[in-house]
DNA sequence: GCATAAAGGTTACGTTTGTAACTAACAACG
DNA sequence: CGTTGTTAGTTACAAACGTAACCTTTATGC
């Protein structure tokens, strides 16, 4: 359909394909499709369902945690927690020997929605394993995780 | 050092990770460790080094086109291409059979650029292969790929 | 041919984002 | 203690983004 490589230089040095761009094409059409989970019914922005997330699955913690566990801008923490904390989805507990920090909180309504979520994520997640392969979808998050925590801290 | 799962309830069908979140965060945490050579030195925006990315490698198409293969929204490129264009990278050279689009083609300058950025793009991946082991990093790669391809026109 | 619909791009507008500056609380050191 | 520096988090502002509306040009139906 699309004659290829019309009038590309073609080295042999070259770049058949950038990982940054392959893991960011694969992770915004992944995201997307998931997106209208959380967003119609519940009104939840991308990073507001991250930080459901990680609270839910690793319980209360201060936004500092998440931006780490999250690699998530703090001001985008900041924001989220905020817009979560109106929606009635979490609390803030004031941490006794630190007052800077809080320890934020899921409330029952915020469990609840997280449950629920969470069930449609592993659904969503098991598609991967099916079209995948077990095995490539397990080596994918392996591999993914090397990555991440090769590059955490890295600025 | 921090405490794991504090208050969480775990049950046996909790998700341990959601593949977006991975995927997002790899594709973050790379991206920005790459973004200062075409930053700092070319002024250019993420976007923008991507569609000079496929133009270079594929050769001059239409932005439709780099939609297409990039996944990238049609404001997006357009917005990238006035960029690239005004910054002397690119210019637009009209269809004779169809004047709704136009083709875009790297000028001279733009494609000195495209191989300076690719050389170091190339180093770079080259960094991934190294820490991941070149057997993975295909691996990887292929089930992006596949990732990709699959959920390509779902919305 | 003429009306209608659809495709390639651009523009307008409101929302989201990142950078930098800021506040408040703690830590270190004299 | 008091000064200085650092850390957690918020806010201000400008840049970038997505949605929807728009303008052209091409395709379709009659």
């Amino acid at each position: 359909m699309t004659p290829a490589h019309p009038d590309a230089a073609h080295p042999d040095t070259a770049l058949s394909d950038f990982l940054p761009f392959l893991l960011f094409q694969a992770a915004e059409l992944t995201s997307r499709q998931f997106q209208s989970h959380y967003q119609s019914r519940y009104g939840m922005l991308r990073t507001e369902w991250r930080v459901m997330f990680h609270l839910g699955r690793d319980g209360s913690q201060t936004a500092k945690q998440i931006c780490n566990r999250a690699s998530l801008h703090k001001t985008k923490v900041s924001r989220a927690v905020k817009a979560l904390e109106e929606k009635r989805f979490l609390f803030r507990q004031t941490v006794t020997h630190d007052r800077r920090s809080e320890l934020l909180c899921l409330t029952k309504q915020g469990q609840a929605t997280f449950a629920k979520l969470t069930v449609v994520a592993a659904e969503f997640d098991k598609t991967f394993e099916h079209s995948l392969g077990v095995q490539d979808h397990a080596d994918l998050v392996s591999t993914l995780r090397k990555l991440i925590v090769m590059h955490q801290g890295k600025g």
